[in-house]
DNA sequence: CTGTTAGCGCCTTCAC
DNA sequence: GTGAAGGCGCTAACAG
């Protein structure tokens, strides 16, 4: 089974006894074929088992009717949150997915960087791309493409962002709003833009509710669980402990809560938290979390739309589009 | 930016004054190339970008060192555990991965099946295939093919499997060790050889205790919230109720648990309940929900050794790999 | 309506 | 060590 390569066209034309020409035509409803012939064909593709090979298709033909989705992980949450939003939209415009992702590391040795490199290589089997790389800088390819989440600051091609920010302002305002001064931090992976931009939407809250910035609530982090419970711990031995915890996604929010627990303290009785991502998890962990939500997966449906749009040569509106980031009220947070 | 074509191999051939065959030399770290050549060939590629056509590699050379994972939805949560497992077995064996799902419904018109479309199609991008399909009956490809869970009867293709009837026996033992007698049942989807396993096995645990089956006790369903709350209403209301309710995936027991809360009961003190999956929310859900893990990831980790293995020549060990289940114990059970 | 003829970008002999 | 030619499977002109 194995050694035998597949049947091509040329294996139809010669089994219907009609040439190439003919077979491809009808695989592609092109020009005018006689009923009969047609018919015949068809019966032959089936009976043969034969499928056009998207390699040869995509080579001879700019048009392949597939879409490209590039992730640096396809285990990665984020990115199986995008492919979501991605498989739905694809299914409204019509078109195949194929989601790309190299677990190949000889190409350490490869001069161009590694999403840039799956990007072209891509660039003749799909019709355009969508790259998830937070650490994207520039992408060179003639071909469309729409980033999700990269540098905004250096993004020379179109791209959906969330509003990192802003819903992080979301959040400090909400605390503040609550009675909370003293309001602890645990910091992202500092070569992402997302945990820039939260940072900073932390500091704006403080600085706008003319609070000042103290290091000593502020915490080093990388989006794990285990910097989450450690920062907490830290945070919770202080002369003068945070009452409310904000942390920069809901993973290392976990490890908070549990740093927490282990310190016989409670949320949100004793100390109030929030999380950033609106992971799953969030709503089942004891009283809810309450966190902000980013809509990735509409992040993914949203540049899927932007792809198909600039496939389809028309403009658009915009090179940046961001979608709205929302704090989801649970119940780990309280007044004080 | 989207008109212009990508550089070929030509164009680095004739930037850097050499011909396509050195290009294509150095590309593959081929036969012997001059040093300065060499270097010189891999500037010009770095200054231009440029990368080779998968398309057109694929179809010339009979190796793109490229797995495919074909999916019927990429947002279905058991692909997403699938792909996690494959993704860390590419990275081992230093492959890499392309998923491909179909959203184009004009497939339809094709007298080939859908899943049977797409694997020949990648036939010549990729190397070898894993395809996700429940419902696979015969697939038609001279390639390396594994399939995960498909209809072991059927399978005259290597494939990669769960025990869910042992699952589920393991899950009858449990209860009937608690002591339950009356245990109630919420099949799953009857199209899906899973949900038929599921119910064997339910089956055979009766018997095995010498308990007779009931078939008040059995309640039809479909793996979704909703069959499981309502299939747990009409349990709940019957006269003589179960004091155990078994469903056949976690989600439907989810349902099982708001319909049981909704009465006014709680788990596990009225009711025992066991799901199937263990699904992250599993562990969440109250006193946490006793389940069945399946290793949906290692079962895509072990197709992808396997399918490695068939590209490379090797004969398999056996045609049918079969990952062991295992009862996960949470507190959503009782002896009575 | 259908067959013939060119290539698409690349790799693989085979010469030099 | 390097270049030239042929062909992978397919589609897009042209001819008939």
């Amino acid at each position: 089974m194995s050694q035998k390569s597949n049947p091509t066209i040329r294996d139809v034309a010669r089994v219907a006894g009609v040439s190439v020409s003919t077979v491809s035509r009808v695989l592609n409803d092109k020009d005018d074929v006689a009923p009969e012939t047609y018919e015949k064909v068809q019966q032959v593709i089936e009976q043969l088992g034969y499928a056009s090979s998207l390699a040869a298709k995509g080579m001879r033909s700019r048009r392949t009717n597939v879409l490209g989705l590039v992730v640096p992980d396809v285990g990665d949450s984020f990115s199986v949150q995008v492919m979501k939003g991605v498989n739905q939209a694809i299914k409204k415009f019509d078109y195949d997915l194929i989601v790309y992702t190299g677990g190949n590391s000889r190409m350490s040795r490869w001069p161009v960087r590694e999403q840039q490199y799956v990007s072209l290589l891509n660039g003749s089997i799909t019709d355009g791309i969508i790259v998830v790389t937070p650490r994207a800088t520039n992408f060179f390819t003639h071909y469309p493409l729409v980033a999700v989440d990269p540098h905004p600051e250096e993004a020379e091609f179109p791209a959906v962002i969330a509003t990192n920010r802003i819903g992080a302002l979301a959040v400090m305002e909400y605390l503040i709003g609550l009675g909370h001064r003293r309001i602890g931090f645990i910091g992202g992976r500092t070569d992402l833009q997302s945990a820039l931009r939260r940072f900073q939407g932390y500091k704006d809250g403080l600085c706008q509710a003319n609070l000042s910035l103290e290091q000593e609530l502020i915490q080093p982090g990388n989006y794990t669980y285990e910097c989450g419970y450690l920062g907490a711990q830290k945070l919770l031995s202080l002369s003068n402990p945070p009452t409310a915890i904000f942390a920069a996604n809901d993973q290392s929010a976990f490890g908070v809560f549990r740093a927490v627990q282990e310190a016989g303290l409670r949320v949100p009785d004793e100390l109030s938290l929030v999380g950033f991502d609106n992971t799953p998890e969030a709503a089942y962990i004891s009283v809810g979390l309450t966190t902000v939500d980013q809509f990735i997966d509409q992040m993914g449906y949203v540049a899927t739309e932007m792809l198909v749009n600039l496939i389809q040569g028309n403009c658009l509106d915009s090179n940046l589009y961001k979608i709205p980031t929302q704090l989801i009220v649970r119940g780990s947070c309280r007044a004080i």
